[in-house]
DNA sequence: GCCAACGTTGGC
DNA sequence: GCCAACGTTGGC
């Protein structure tokens, strides 16, 4: 039974063109630095779970749809000092961060605005509508995977 | 265990 | 740029 995701991820950092480009079109999700995010990863995500790709802070929306590949290994880029993501407390021995990879499906022909989202029956229940949520993977129903998908064409 | 201070996220 | 909301840290 594959499962659905949302993914968040600032364009200006890594967009669904950048997972596109990437090679055979995957890209490891690494950088995650919030529990609650991490577990999902961790523990939750399957190979084969689709995943809405979710652009953040630049015109923020659903921009396309991509799906798991990879389950959840050691983030490596906590280990080094040179990465924005760097943080001590976790390594080798011991790693505290986790990350799945992805591959890219489709972008959609239109994004699928967050507004839009907010404004449409049937996804009123989405985490990401809920008041000062910030969290960067989060499940989705398999009812708010298809009307997003439905919206994007 | 409490909670104030701080840093970050992310919409607008 | 602003600021609300959140998660984490660290003193006590």
């Amino acid at each position: 039974m594959p499962r659905y995701w949302l993914m968040k991820s600032e364009p200006g950092c890594f967009s669904i063109d950048d997972l596109k480009n990437a090679p055979g079109g995957i890209s490891p999700w690494d950088g995650v630095r919030n529990y609650q995010a991490r577990n999902f990863m961790r523990d939750d995500m399957r190979a084969g779970d689709k995943v809405l790709f979710y652009h953040s802070v630049t015109n923020p929306g659903v921009a396309g749809v991509a799906e798991v590949v990879r389950e959840s290994y050691p983030d490596h880029t906590a280990w080094d000092p040179e990465n924005n993501h760097f943080d001590p407390a976790s390594t080798p021995e011991s790693p505290r961060w986790f990350m799945v990879d992805v591959r890219f499906a489709h972008a959609f022909a239109r994004p699928v605005t967050l507004r839009e989202i907010r404004n449409t029956p049937g996804l009123e229940d989405m985490e990401l509508l809920r008041k000062g949520s910030r969290l960067s993977v989060m499940p989705v129903t398999q009812e708010q995977f298809e009307i997003i998908c439905a919206l994007g064409g």
